[in-house]
DNA sequence: GTGGTCTAGACCACG
DNA sequence: GTGGTCTAGACCACA
């Protein structure tokens, strides 16, 4: 299901945190839908419960996913309207690797090429049940 | 000359780093331009020299500028001919970033529009000599 | 009736006491009137029964309602004179939340106007047979 | 400095929270104020590390402070315009607690002298410096 | 069974 | 020195 890096940089929280809103905007993981329980996650993955949970409190803070305290984990209902705060936010991280792109060589046509595959594999999710 | 937000998480040699890196990806700094001593950056930023020094030795690292001892440190001659390594990580970067993209809402046109103000930033550095 | 909010981080148990209370504050639940039995609000919130008795042992042990064994649970009969721990909870409660909503930029006129609609919202309660 | 009630239902967390928004919003802990480090309040209040931390977290998630690795913690700056989410949830926990103290049989007159003396302790920590 | 809190103690990166 | 992450394992309230 999952692979995590123990190695990397990157906190193994945050790590599990973009896998699993990986999979929801890729519709993998439907509204509604329940996560794994912080323990069967735990074992599954061998890492320490804490560290799940964590990832699934932040998860929960920025709208992904709920918890009920006693019944499990789920995905939130629907996107709902991001803030305004995400889209200058989104725009700002856009206009970094654009420039960063364009430093490297990438094209125009490259670029289009890259979205038309992310749209793709966005469908191919949620074409997936 | 720089502005750095000591209340982001983000640790302030990497946004030094950063800021760099954006100066010379937008030709503000040209190839074989002398850098701020470590020394003088310090008092102008008011950060300790230990930080400014770690700034400048992922940046050789990396390959953005290089160091003569005794003498400063200096922005790499040309852009060389970026990795494969490099390409296939901006790849990758640019699926994840199009994919949550798509997910807030932003559509092919928002992208476009992103696409050529980063185009024109560039442009708008390299003339500033 | 009631619409419960399961994606709360507030027990279910909880949101129901409050429920209930608030029916009872704002007069729509009458002294003595009989309250829905465990079983019909159990299916028909779709919540476990043992939440539901749950909730209503809580509101009796804290002398909103009363059980009588094979007949049902009720209203308790009048507003009984508020025990002076009661008053001091109140007066702490009421101390901190003005505090907050001074900080959050809250004025005298706002406080007023708020406590204004409280004693409408109660009146009309009352008035609602 | 602090109390902390470790048989509270309240988790000892949240305790630390409110102790330390109290004190913002009091004034007595100054804009940019450093706290005391998360050891150091572990120590003292005999509190698990993990502990302290995790309040200090919420607290910054919450734009209270700031914290930054390898400095310590810090109030934040100024009060920054409440959201409309804060000022909407605040008006109703003003509502809820006004039905409350009313039930309680507390008059406006009682309201409004808890109103003013709420004011004059936060006057008198501002002044407390 | 679930999520949530907490302790004890370790290790890391940062300044 | 600071904050941040992580493990091991315990206990609690909730459904």
């Amino acid at each position: 299901m999952f692979e995590l890096d123990v190695r990397s940089r990157k906190p193994i929280y945050e790590q599990l945190m973009d896998k699993i809103k990986e999979m929801i905007m890729y519709g993998i993981l439907k509204p509604e839908e329940q996560l794994p329980s912080v323990r069967s996650l735990s074992t599954q993955l061998t890492v320490n419960p804490n560290t799940i949970q964590k990832a699934y409190r932040e998860l929960e803070r920025e709208g992904y996913i709920y918890s009920q305290p006693g019944k499990g984990s789920f995905v939130s209902p629907e996107q709902q309207q991001p803030t305004q705060a995400q889209q200058v936010d989104m725009r700002e991280r856009l206009l970094k690797l654009f420039a960063e792109a364009i430093y490297l060589g990438f094209t125009k046509e490259d670029l289009q090429k890259l979205y038309e595959q992310a749209i793709q594999e966005q469908e191919r999710g949620h074409h997936h049940d």
